[in-house]
DNA sequence: TTGAAAGCGGTACCAG
DNA sequence: CTGGTACCGCTTTCAA
């Protein structure tokens, strides 16, 4: 099976050293010989020499492998985020064990648990809409298990987190709607309990605050799931539509969300924008092909992944405990198109 | 670091036994008095026993992890097919290492090698565009590797392929575009070296051919990195559009295709389908949101990650030598709408 | 600077 | 049915 690799110890026989010379030598350690340690490398490059992982693993209690909690592979924003992780994370010759749990808290807490079975070097985690109790991953960054969060993040643990700059997108979003004429202004977003909900339910309503336009609490709604059942959106927009004013226009505050409300406005025999406006959060790859095309906040997906892997490879491998954090907030950008 | 795990070692102390006979009982070995397996089941799941996996891995020189080779995780398509791969690899407990090559051969030849240093278990494998030579996955098969290809596969290796079925989603668009009167149909399509370009090319000519209409080679055209550069789909384009009699309807083989062949025909101030009718090859999840509708062939993606991680772990855990290898083919679906 | 040996956590063979 | 022990491949004390 596999390629029959060479072992240190065929290395030491064949060189007449012991496997410890020959183990030292490898890693370049300081106390052998410039003579030997050359003879080694030569040696082990020339006989393409791996060291067994699993073996490293066993002994140093370091898997290598970084987990990545998060909700759906296929959604673009985290298909884009993984693709940046991946980047990242191959370089520096760190496998990538991945989970998603589709918004399920059950989920959530079974692949993680599955997760430190495996030993994982560090985890890379966006919570799920449905996460309200962290207890889960509290309890292993207490023990020592590097974290770093990124899109849906937690204040309760202290460590590093990639976001969005949510809050700015939010608002730039709902201030071009405000420019364009629009009066009232609704929004359909993910779980309350999520801080990319928060973050962009407060640009939202700063926007509207700073142009002297009331929040109206009947203009915003939820979708649990994040907008995982086209139910909850669809619910979520006849609501709106019910309203005794209707809103004249619709920040969207996910990929999910987006689609299934331009799709279900457009069943519904409503036109974008005549009947309503509508901008949103997409990492869509062509939100121009749309009828209409669609205004759409842009997130900086791969760089989030580039970054966050970065910052947990950055703490994996630091000699001693690190102690300050960073918040990374990564800009988003608002293209305009005429949906809105 | 981590949970502090419990050990066979532990466990033997605990209830004064050896760890040979704590390690049988574990498995459920017969050659365990009831008495005994019983106990040591009872301590181990009372004390959260989980076996140490890199420890199990280097004993068995089995890790458990399967390596997936494709072109690109943001693609629309192969994230679909990856989380029908997780959902599997999940339940069965098996970790997945995931490689993108970019549509690139060397890149596809260092994340193989990489792969292979991890010890995987088995591979899922859909080749790159620019993936002409396979010795590099011949070699690991012949030494006994477990492989399984899907969607973009090759024969010269004898083993499971779960693929679409190319031939008759082109097969049926092409003759719907007939059908519809369209006389002068194009296709632009991925390499020419890939399985699914071969198959949907004879799809394409199929049809042609069974309505009579000759099959010309000026309205073939090819994309060597699938459409991963938009100046390849674009060139494709123009040389189309500059026939002397040019193409009245498109058919593109690839999402990427699709999309781009989209945008450009647009950029370009052509109207679909008034001045060229667009049918595709897309796993985009609105492709009625756009304008107009676009006419897709749908592949069962998620259906096809599933089947083939299925096939590839029963290969895995079969204590014979497979060899009778199957070739699931999985129907597509042509979904009619207003671009053709 | 080098070598011998213990041990990481399991598994499996050989005795009894 | 159970215990003892060697070993998977590598790292790391402890001696020399």
């Amino acid at each position: 099976m596999k390629t029959d690799n060479i072992t240190i110890k065929d290395i030491a026989k064949a060189l007449n050293l012991s496997y410890s010379t020959v183990s030292r030598a490898l890693k370049g350690s300081y106390k052998i010989s410039e003579a030997t340690r050359e003879m080694v490398k030569q040696y082990a490059s020339a006989h393409h020499y791996r060291p067994n992982l699993m073996a490293q693993s066993l002994k140093n209690k370091k898997s290598h492998c970084i987990g990545v909690v998060l909700c759906s592979i296929p959604n673009n924003f985290f298909a884009e985020v993984l693709s940046g992780i991946e980047s990242i994370a191959y370089n520096k010759d760190y496998l990538l064990i991945i989970t998603q749990n589709l918004e399920s808290y059950e989920r959530e807490v079974r692949n993680l648990d599955n997760l430190t079975w495996r030993s994982v070097d560090g985890l890379l985690v966006s919570l799920s809409t449905e996460t309200t109790d962290i207890s889960h991953f509290k309890q292993l960054h207490d023990q020592g298990l590097p974290i770093v969060f990124f899109d849906r993040v937690t204040d309760a643990i202290q460590t590093h987190q990639v976001i969005t700059d949510n809050i700015g997108g939010a608002y730039n979003a709902t201030s071009h709607l405000i420019e364009r004429g629009y009066k009232r202004i609704a929004t359909i977003t993910s779980s309350p309990q999520i801080s990319i909900t928060r973050e962009r339910l407060d640009g939202y309503k700063n926007a509207l605050t700073e142009h002297n336009i009331a929040v109206n609490d009947r203009y915003i709604k939820y979708c649990p799931h994040g907008g995982m059942m086209i139910e909850e959106i669809e619910s979520a927009l006849d609501e709106l539509l019910q309203c005794p004013e209707p809103p004249d226009a619709l920040l969207t505050a996910s990929d999910r969300i987006t689609i299934g409300a331009c799709s279900l406005i457009r069943k519904k025999g409503l036109q974008i924008p005549r009947d309503i406006a509508v901008a949103g959060f997409s990492n869509f790859n062509a939100p121009e092909l749309f009828d209409p095309p669609l205004t759409t906040i842009r997130q900086s997906a791969f760089e989030m992944g580039k970054i966050a892997t970065d910052l947990l490879i950055q703490l994996i491998e630091s000699k001693r405990p690190v102690t300050s954090f960073e918040k990374k907030v990564l800009p988003t950008e608002l293209i305009v198109r005429s949906s809105t």
